[in-house]
DNA sequence: GTCTATAGTGCGATAGAC
DNA sequence: GTCTATCGCACTATAGAC
C-alpha cells in the first residue's frame, strides 16, 4: 500500500468522502444502478470533484478491493493464532475470506466484470494489484511457515504463491456461487483443503516427486518467460 | 446448437447480416470501439432492428463464440486421428485451440471482461452456455475414450469434465499472456500436460488412490449440492 | 492545488409509430 | 420487422472561485 503523495488533510476527506459514498450506493443499489451523480450528491461534492479524485468509476472499486484484503489480513491473523495443523490454518484462512466476503456478495459479480479485464488495473494480475497480490501471499506464506508441514525444498518455495492461485480460484467459483449463503462455497473449502494437505506430503514420496518436480519447473518456467 | 425457431428466410438473412457486420468491426476495430450504430450502419439497417435481433452488444459476441467452439471442435478432430497416447492427444487438443484462437487474441480480453459477469449469458458456466460447454467436454470425452490412459474408474467418469476446466485455466492464462503470439501459453501446454498425464497414471497407485477418490468425491459432492 | 457549476459528447439501450 | 426519436448514463470540457 505506497502511499507517496502527501495529500492535504482536507483533499484526503473529501477523498475518503466520496470512496464512503460510493461504497454505501454500491451496497444498497448495486455497481451498475449506481451513477457517479448518485455518489457526488451523496458525498456533497460535484461531479467534476468526483473525477477529481477517481479517474473512473471502476477506480472507485479499488477502494472496497483494499478494504475487504485488509479486513481478511485481519481475520486471518487472529484465526492463525489458534490452529498449528497446515489443514487447519489454510481451512481458517479461507473460511475467512468467505466471511469477510460474504456481505459483498450481491454485487460482487459486477465488480468482477471489470477485474476480469486484462487490461484493467483491477485485475489481480495487474501490475496495480501487486501489492494486494504480495499481502495475501504473505498471509499463505504465514500459513506453511506457521505450520507442521513438511515438503520438497522446491515446492516449499512456490507453496505460497500456489495457495495464492488456489484462493483465486476460489474467489472465482465464489462468484459464481449462486446457493443460499455461499454455501457451496464453504463445501469447496471443507473438501480441497484435506486434497491440498494430503497432495503436500505426499510431494516427498519418490514416485510422486517427479510430478512435484516438474510442477515446480512449470512454474519457474512460466515466471522467467 | 438448437435452432428451434424457424424464422423466416428474409429474417434470419438480417439477423446474419448484423451478426456479420459485427464480425468484421469487432475484428478491425475492437469490441468496445465498434457501436451499435457503426455496426447497424454497416449492416444496412437501423440500430432498433440490430436491437430487435440482439438483445444487446454482448449478445453479438455469441456468434464469434460459436464460431470458434466449431473450428475448434473440426481442428481436434483432425489432430486426434494422427496421435494414440494420452499425452500427445491432450496435448493436440490444447494447442489446436490456441491456435484456433490465435488471430481474435487482440479483442479476447474484450469479450471475455463480459464472459466473467456471472449474470451474463456468455459466462462458460451459464445454462445458455450449456450446449457450448457440453460440446467441448465431448472433445476431451474423445481424447481420453481413443487413448491408452488407464486410469481409476470413479476418475475415469469426472476426468472430461476436469480436462475441460483445464482447458477454461488455459483460456484465462491465454487472455492474459501479453508474450508474442502467445509464446507462454504454448509453453504451459508443453509442460503441463506431461504433469497431467502423470498425475492420471499415477491415480491407480494405492498411495495416491485417497487423494484421487477424495478429489472424484469433492466433484460429486459439488454437483449435488 | 482543490473545488463548483454547467454544458456537452458519444454511447447502449428503449419507445412507439409505421 | 423496421424505422426515427429519445432517454439516461459515463465521462469531458470549460471557465472560474478560493
Amino acid at each position: 500500500m505506497p502511499d507517496p503523495a502527501p495529500r492535504s488533510p482536507k483533499a484526503e476527506q473529501t477523498r475518503t468522502a466520496i470512496a464512503e459514498a460510493a461504497m454505501r450506493l454500491f451496497r444498497s443499489e448495486g455497481y451498475d444502478r449506481t451513477t457517479m451523480r448518485a455518489i457526488a450528491r451523496e458525498a456533497g461534492v460535484s461531479v467534476g470533484n468526483a473525477y477529481y479524485y477517481f479517474g473512473s468509476k471502476e477506480h472507485l472499486i479499488q477502494a472496497f478491493y483494499d478494504a475487504i484484503q485488509a479486513d481478511h489480513a485481519a481475520a486471518a491473523e487472529a484465526a492463525l493464532a489458534d490452529e498449528r495443523a497446515f489443514a487447519d490454518r489454510l481451512r481458517a484462512v479461507l473460511l475467512a475470506w468467505l466471511e469477510v466476503a460474504r456481505p459483498h456478495h450481491a454485487f460482487a459479480g459486477q465488480f468482477f466484470r471489470n477485474a476480469a479485464d486484462p487490461s484493467s488495473p483491477l485485475s489481480p494480475f495487474s501490475a496495480e494489484s501487486a501489492p494486494a497480490r504480495e499481502a495475501s501471499t504473505a498471509i499463505f506464506e504465514q500459513v506453511v511457515a506457521g505450520s507442521d508441514l513438511k515438503v520438497a525444498a522446491g515446492l516449499r518455495r512456490e507453496l505460497p504463491g500456489l495457495l495464492w492461485l488456489l484462493q483465486m480460484g476460489l474467489v472465482l467459483f465464489w462468484v459464481y456461487d449462486a446457493s443460499p449463503d455461499q454455501q457451496r462455497s464453504r463445501l469447496l473449502v471443507e473438501r480441497a483443503v484435506p486434497v491440498v494437505d494430503r497432495l503436500a506430503r505426499l510431494s516427498r514420496l519418490p514416485v510422486v516427486r517427479g510430478v512435484v518436480d516438474d510442477v515446480v519447473g512449470l512454474v519457474g518456467a512460466l515466471r522467467e518467460t
